[in-house]
DNA sequence: ACGAATCGTAAGTCACAGCTTACGGTAAGT
DNA sequence: ACTTACCGTAAGCTGTGACTTACGATTCGT
């Protein structure tokens, strides 16, 4: 939904783990779960959480359910730190002319 | 220091509110604190975990310290997002080509 | 139709992060 | 020197979130 969702959703190293794990293209649940140190319903907790926040997208794949990181989840996250980055970039220069005017007195 | 604790700093609520009001530029505690609904130790101590992760600089001022955005710290994480982007985009990529071979047989 | 596999949900426990009050330390004002 | 203002830290309490076990729902295979 929100960005805060997605930063609050990739707070967890739990779910930062899943993330990586997907980064090389969709896997089921039990491939997610398959070497982590917690429950496979864990994991299903988390990827709920993940989906919830638009980060991740599924798609049943007969048995089973596909999970996909959702480029658009993580394109809205991103802008929002493009205009985090631009004011910061602002008041940084902002702060060093008023410096600058400060100690030309 | 690293993405993660970036991540972790800004999944708090309330320092996002405190992110959001060093925007337009930098501010002393009390500016900070002023008009927020938590004391202002709590403040300080947000301040203290969004300066570790390495998204605020302090410049001490006489008496006061002013806290303000840090850009390097906001761009590693816009970084980290940049190269998830590009990985979410290529699975999804393929995702959609092994789909279309998929259908086609 | 029956058993097995895959996955989500419910219920309960427990550690951790955030908040408060109280205190100490430093700089400015008089 | 004394007081006031500004800020950080310590100690303690509390709620939230992450984990586990147990169970239910689908879907595939035979």
């Amino acid at each position: 939904m929100a960005y805060q969702d997605a930063i609050t959703a990739l707070a967890d190293p739990t779910r930062r783990v899943i993330i990586e794990k997907l980064r090389r293209g969709p896997l089921p649940v039990g491939a997610i779960a398959a070497g982590m140190e917690v429950s496979r319903p864990a994991v299903s907790q988390h990827l709920r959480v993940l989906s919830d926040a638009g980060l991740l997208a599924v798609r049943p794949e007969g048995n089973r359910r596909l999970y996909a990181i959702a480029p658009d989840g993580v394109d809205e996250l991103r802008r929002y730190l493009d205009t985090l980055w631009d004011d910061a970039l602002a008041g940084f220069a902002r702060a060093a002319e008023e410096k600058a005017k400060g100690n030309a007195k």
